[in-house]
DNA sequence: CCTCTTTTTATGGTATACCTTAATTTTTAG
DNA sequence: CTAAAAATTAAGGTATACCATAAAAAGAGG
């Protein structure tokens, strides 16, 4: 496996996990990496060949057990990387997942067990998501999206998505894991969410709203 | 830069380091990197476009400012990588070469920088092998190899060529840096030095003496 | 059932990085 | 000076991974 195809792996792992469908939509992936949806066809023909994914045109693809162990140990080592370069190297928090895409493909099993124990066996990343054990188990994270919050409710942030121009964006604004956001009102016909953020006011559009998950303060 | 053309530029750097000449004849490169001589022409030409090399065809290559200062960075990245897998994750000696050489390629300026700190400033790698500091420049480690090496000589081992059979070979015979080898004699109409280390007598060739670099006990 | 939209396929193209086989050119050594 | 050896170039190929443009097929809604 190379590069391309551990991305298309991990990629359909995630729009999966995130819309909690089995099956990914062409379109979808080809929005979420930036390629046409030929390259796309073209590549999940590639990996179907490979047994990687079932693909059955006009209806979406699903990784198969193959796909999906290979997509996971992605995604654990993508993750361990982050909690090394901000433990250990104190790399900041938007630069973090970057470096984490290379260094992902360029690790091996033996080294993934080790830094797994170096780092003290960490349960999340930097982002509050969930870090794959060696055997491919999942804890899933909080689901509950900050969209989804109303007027009045105080939404504890509890992970966010590793896109970076979100942790570039929250970064800027001081708004990191735990943080209490005082969901305000809607703006812009719903589309916008105001919050407010140690005395500080933000209006959030849908693309920041749905990639942040937490908890509704009771 | 992707990873054939920056191993193409570590491999001429080292073919340039170990024979001490400043032209490296495209040969020497097919043979170390395992390529036809054809594939090392046409990459050759390339790098020239990019003025990473100097290429007078039948004349032998040589790195241009520029693709020498990216030689030495890949380097840099590729110790610095062998120390932190040996030091903090307790990778075998023979396991470090290999891994690093996947994990140099994925490494930004930034992350190279706070790993040289976090290791502590390291001089050398796992392998004696001096590390080139941020601004390129690369202390001279032991020059004299084990060849040259006379019946009645003790050899001490200071440094060894990140060579996968030639690590593997010598992990297995318990001979790592600051082995004392006295120098026995030789066989095979020289092509053979025999050597003691710790009660054991070895007869090496000259694919392993080559590439041994120490001091003369005296 | 039919139209519209989405998805897929068909073609042809680019760049990288390797390969083989066979000239051709240059160097080198006698 | 010349023949052999070494190095380079030529020509054609493969696989990967992307692209654009256009046609065809399938699905979805009314
Ligand atoms: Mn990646
Ligand atoms: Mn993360
Ligand atoms: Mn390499
Ligand atoms: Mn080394």
């Amino acid at each position: 496996m190379n590069r391309a195809e551990e991305d298309y792996l991990k990629q359909l792992y995630e729009l999966s996990t995130n819309t909690q469908s089995e099956r990914v939509k062409t379109a979808d992936l080809s929005t979420a990496l930036g390629h046409t949806a030929q390259s796309v066809n073209e590549m999940l023909k590639r990996l179907s060949d490979k047994n990687l994914v079932n693909y059955t045109p006009y209806h979406g693809v699903r990784l198969t057990k193959k796909g999906h162990q290979n997509a996971v140990r992605m995604i654990r080592a993508h993750r361990l990387w982050e909690v090394f370069l901000s433990d250990k190297l104190d790399l900041s928090w938007e630069a973090l997942h970057e470096e984490a895409e290379k260094l992902e493909h360029a690790t091996s099993e033996v080294v993934l067990d080790k830094l797994y124990t170096y780092l003290g066996k960490p349960k999340t990343c930097i982002h509050g998501n969930p870090i794959p054990t060696a055997d491919g188990q999942v804890v899933q994270g909080a689901t509950l999206t900050l969209a989804q919050a109303e007027p009045g409710d105080v939404f504890i942030v509890r992970r966010v998505q590793d896109h970076a121009p979100l942790l570039t964006y929250l970064q800027a604004r001081d708004i990191a894991l735990g943080a209490r956001l005082s969901v305000v009102g809607h703006e812009s016909l719903g589309d916008t969410l105001v919050v407010k953020h140690q005395n500080q006011t933000h209006r959030l559009g849908q693309s920041i709203t749905a990639r942040m998950f937490g908890d509704i303060e009771t």
